[in-house]
DNA sequence: ACCTTGTGAATTTTT
DNA sequence: TTCACAAGGT
């Protein structure tokens, strides 16, 4: 067995560089500790506040301080709260959670914030309706006010007809605005217009709600992914915006914050976003000139930064001074993968391998085409003896390719293409993808309780507490229970739609009450009938929908709910992480942080609008780094960086299949994975 | 030949 | 939301 045998020397090294770290703790000098994927980042953080408890503990606990951590995401805040075990003298969290709990006692600081963030949303607005070219029609309008007043008034007629097509809406829109024509020539103009006055008209109420005392505080809610400013709710950037301003401006709060937290830890800095890093830098600027003593410690890797969000490489200008400790071991992969990789970023962490028994697996890249996936995957899972206890991780660039290998094409597709996705593209990932149940939205939140019903139930093994809640479950008696189980296991109909006109075919006719609580629990209607869940899904999936279109939009909800049961069942484990297949998909963006001993990476010249010739460009352009600048070496970092991100998930075997054509940048291509092979299938 | 208008498709991820 | 493109108008 490989990768079993560490090298005495390097531990030796690796320790040396953790007693940097407890130094600069020591010394309240603030650093930047960069190391590559696979080289223990987290585990030297927790080792880093493990010193803080063990040498300053007594300190910090006489002084009532503590120790903050902020990572991320949720999930690194409980690998490393689980590594960290139970302390009070560590916060650790999210960015968002921590700032949010450093700033909302000040109420009236984040008032007058908000009340100039307000009047700056609607100068800006007002400002794109004064030179934006679309809003040319709007500007010749003699009488703007009653053109206003009129769109006002009729919100509700305007969002009924939003959804219609182009002639069909200014018919609609016409019938309440009359000798406005001008301005419905172009009816995505007029649209956006109309959205403009009306964010308008709600910022300003807001503004008149806050001076007569009705609105008095400012909300961060994580559930929502933007601001609602007129309600007084801020999402997670105008957090951001808002913690910097008040940091920025009030010294005493800088002060407490100083007072209560002598050390700061970041985890995966790289992703934070540069408001973050301006807060943590007025800290540190003003600890100075207090002379108050702070740590603050970036633990992170600028290869890993992926999202434009992040901070990446913009650290050291954006907070001086920083001491720089890197390492530049490897605990993950074999000699193969690391020499790749290293070739990827190339530049001053050459990783090295811990292992003095690194020489095993394997790397190739070969080109071919999209028929060629297939026998692809196949030839290595013979090759790697791929089984359930030694997975392929199959890594594709989007979603919907995501969804299709792992067999739920159908459901994705029709969810996507429906009016409410369709209206709201951003959402479609979290709402469907999600891992986190209550991310997931609407529909298929309840598409998945339906799902989860129906394999409990048709499971003879599940526990009857796993269906039955508690609170419906201590009342009954062994007879009623017993009489319970008979009705549920009567429910049947393989696909979703079967099953749910048995579930209502049931409710309605058995007038068990329990039983019909158990249905009421779950589908939390108005009414129990085959039709109304209909008409549920029709006003979540397809609002706004005119009478007209009401038989045919119908039918494309039975044909979803008619989707192959196996489709369902397969989103179903998607979303529960449950990974029953032999080869597993994965986005390349969603296995950071993950490691797998198998790794077949898909890749093309294309990904997304912005990004035709992404990789065959960058495969092209590494031969001249030097002459790359602005823009073209931003794009050119972050192709290399999710290249990076992505071939260091393997721990042994690696396997690069390109979809397109290489024979412009083959050298690219050889630079860095030595040599590439057109695929063909062995006989 | 150029401009306007309407339509439909689109990248990933976290809070 | 944003953008490219096709269709249709001038």
């Amino acid at each position: 067995m490989s990768l079993s045998q560490v090298s005495a020397n390097t531990i030796a090294k690796e320790k040396q560089i953790q007693q940097e770290i407890f130094k600069a703790i020591d010394e309240c000098q603030n650093i930047v500790f960069n190391a590559g994927a696979g080289a223990g980042k987290t585990y030297a953080l927790i080792e880093g506040l493990k010193y803080i408890i063990q040498e300053k503990g007594g300190n910090l606990t006489f002084h009532n301080q503590n120790v903050i951590c902020i990572t991320y995401t949720n999930i690194a805040t409980n690998k490393i709260k689980e590594g960290l075990g139970n302390t009070k003298l560590i916060k650790v969290s999210t960015i968002h959670e921590r700032l949010w709990d450093l700033i909302k006692a000040y109420q009236k600081q984040l008032l007058k914030i908000h009340i100039d963030k307000l009047k700056e949303e609607i100068n800006e607005i007002e400002n794109q309706l004064k030179t934006e070219v679309n809003f040319q029609a709007y500007r010749d309008l003699t009488d703007k006010e009653s053109f206003i007043k009129l769109i006002l008034e009729n919100k509700d007629n305007y969002y009924k007809s939003i959804d219609r097509s182009a002639a069909d809406f200014r018919t609609k829109i016409q019938t309440f605005l009359v000798n406005h024509d001008s301005l419905l020539t172009n009816v995505s103009y007029f649209k956006s217009l109309v959205g403009k006055i009306f964010s308008i008209n709600n910022y300003k109420n807001c503004l008149e709600r806050i001076e007569n005392e009705e609105y008095k505080l400012v909300i961060y809610d994580a559930r929502y992914n933007s601001d609602r400013l007129h309600k007084m709710m801020i999402s997670h950037d105008t957090l951001l915006e808002y913690a910097y301003k008040i940091v920025d401006k009030y010294d005493l709060i800088k002060q407490v914050v100083l007072d209560k937290h002598p050390y700061i830890l970041i985890d995966e800095y790289q992703d934070t976003d540069e408001k973050v890093i301006k807060i943590l830098n007025l800290l540190a600027d003003y600890s100075d000139q207090i002379k108050h003593k702070l740590f603050i410690g970036y633990f992170g890797d600028t290869a890993q930064s992926i999202y434009e969000t992040g901070v990446g490489n913009r650290l050291s200008v954006l907070h001086p001074d920083l001491t720089n400790i890197s390492k530049k071991y490897n605990r993950r992969s074999v000699n193969k993968v690391l020499n790749v990789i290293n070739k990827i970023r190339k530049d001053n962490i050459e990783q090295e391998s811990i292992y003095s028994d690194a020489d095993a697996g394997s790397v190739g890249f070969y080109y071919g085409n999209k028929d060629n996936i297939d026998s692809f995957i196949e030839q290595y899972k013979t090759e790697w003896n791929i089984n359930q206890d030694n997975k392929l991780h199959c890594l594709v660039l989007t979603n919907e390719l995501v969804a299709k290998y792992n067999q739920f094409e159908n459901l994705y597709r029709q969810l996507k293409t429906t009016n409410y996705y369709r209206n709201n593209w951003k959402s479609i990932n979290t709402e469907i993808l999600s891992h986190e149940l209550s991310k997931l939205g609407t529909i298929p939140n309840l598409l998945y309780r339906i799902i989860d019903f129906k394999t409990k139930i048709t499971n003879p093994k599940t526990p009857i507490t796993d269906f039955i809640s508690q609170n419906i479950y201590r009342d009954l008696t062994f007879d009623q229970l017993k009489k319970i189980l008979a009705i549920l296991e009567s429910i049947n109909g393989d696909s979703i739609n079967d099953f749910l006109e048995s579930i209502f075919k049931i409710y309605n006719k058995t007038k068990d009450e329990s039983c019909n609580k158990i249905i009421k629990e779950l589908l939390e209607l108005d009414d129990y009938t085959f039709d109304t869940f209909i008409s549920h899904m029709l006003t979540q999936l397809f609002p706004n929908i005119e009478e007209n279109d009401m038989e045919s939009t119908r039918k494309k909800i039975i044909e979803l709910l008619k989707v192959d049961y196996s489709e369902y069942s397969s989103w179903f484990n998607f979303i529960n992480k449950v990974e029953n297949q032999d080869v597993v998909y994965h986005t390349y963006h969603g296995t950071k942080g993950e490691e797998y001993r198998n790794v077949i990476i898909l890749m093309q010249n294309d990904f997304g609008r912005q990004g035709q010739n992404k990789f065959s460009s960058f495969f092209t352009k590494r031969t001249y780094i030097g002459s790359l600048n602005g823009e073209e070496l931003e794009k050119f970092t972050n192709t290399k960086n999710l290249l990076y991100v992505s071939c260091s998930r393997a721990i042994h075997n690696l396997r690069i299949l390109y979809l397109d054509d290489v024979s412009c940048f083959k050298e690219g291509i050889k630079a860095i994975f030595g040599e590439v092979e057109k695929f063909d299938v062995r006989q």
